[in-house]
DNA sequence: GGACTAAAGTTAGCATCTCTAACATGGATT
DNA sequence: AATCCATGTTAGAGATGCTAACTTTAGTCC
């Protein structure tokens, strides 16, 4: 097997007694997130899905903070990628494709809620990490690019900045309501894709006319 | 001394030995949460704080996850206060009165951030809390009564709930991107008066035209 | 007033967790 | 082959969650 290929983009050192311990730890904790809760996770545990003492952990990351901000880390990867996906799904500049990240983004915290809250709820060791920081603004990043290709405008534009924002407020607090309260939802069943095209179109529709 | 009323509508018993201890140890932990985050508080320091032996707590609560849903109950009541306070401080019917009610929560959440996560992201022992959930949906009442007269609808109107949550939606979002990434607001300085009353315009303006 | 009861607090202690220190091992480089 | 260092191990200190058993105090009943 000629692939040299050990070093999986996240560090340049992964697999030697173990195999890749770092990465296995990372699913093993996404895995007690999901199962007990963004704060319901500990090291020892970690480990021991891993079949590794519970020190093995600190070669690899610092504390336990470091940890979770790994997992956030790649999650945020994946979601980034969702989004992406889901607006090269659609023709671009169509308000499908505004609409379809939404829904890939309520998609992300349906199928992983802990996952989700934790990636927006990090904040012990959370203080200053720029990469995480830059990860978050690269999602806004694809809705920014989906707007402006949308109201054909750069995606510099403020107009443009300010919608997408909008939008993402929208998203992101229907995301949370949805998995706070899971199954009881006050307003009755909703079709998420309805929901998102609705609104898309309304914050989307009026042209530019900021007067503040 | 003729009042009785040694029940403080939250548990008949808090005032024999301590003070109330029972109070005391929520505040203390409300300060721990947003001083270390939701979940960098213990038991244990609460009680250090509040003067007395690390198991005390335990005779007030269950457990670790009871005491902290006394402080998410608490809170909510608070948040649930404010909505009202600024709804009844606009004209009724009125769109500011709407705008106002969505500045109160985001400025509950610029205030108490700490808290205001603790509030949506408790997992844990939150499961079955009829309570919490309870009072949640009370919160959402005070929009859906300032939705209803504003639109001239009766508040059990589905297209008063719908928009009603649209607007939770939006400002819920809102609020926690906006304490995620506090002082690095890519979308630059936003006015939130201003920015609440544009939103509530574009939610509440189209007539009733479901069509799904 | 005095004895009983129960609430509210204390100390002691077990199991667990985080993280460090000191040691062991085995791949990779030279 | 010798060496180095990343990666693992065990041992252990310090802190925590929570329980058990005991003590103190306030209210109640006679």
């Amino acid at each position: 097997m000629p692939d040299e290929t050990h070093a999986p983009a996240v560090t340049p050192k992964a697999a030697y007694h173990h195999g890749d311990l770092r990465a296995q730890l990372i699913t093993a904790v996404r895995g007690l997130v999901e199962a007990h809760g963004p704060d319901g996770f500990s090291v020892a545990e970690a480990a021991r899905r891993a079949g590794v003492s519970s020190a093995a952990p600190y070669k690899h990351f610092k504390d336990r903070h470091e940890i979770l901000r790994g997992v956030v880390s790649e999650a945020m990867d994946r979601l980034h990628a969702a989004m992406e996906a889901a607006a090269a799904a659609q023709p671009a500049g169509s308000l499908d494709a505004v609409a379809a990240i939404g829904l890939a983004y309520v998609d992300f915290a349906r199928a992983e809620p802990g996952v989700f809250r934790l990636v927006f709820g990090l904040t012990e060791g959370h203080e200053n990490a720029p990469d995480l920081q830059q990860k978050g603004e690269s999602c806004l990043g694809v809705v920014v690019k989906a707007v402006a290709a949308r109201l054909d405008l750069h995606p510099n534009d403020p107009e443009v900045q300010r919608r997408a924002y909008i939008l993402w407020s929208f998203v992101h607090g229907h995301s949370f309501l949805h998995i706070d309260m899971k199954t009881k939802v006050t307003t009755a069943e909703i079709d998420d894709w309805e929901y998102l095209m609705e609104i898309s179109r309304a914050i989307l529709a009026q042209a530019a006319r900021s007067q503040s």
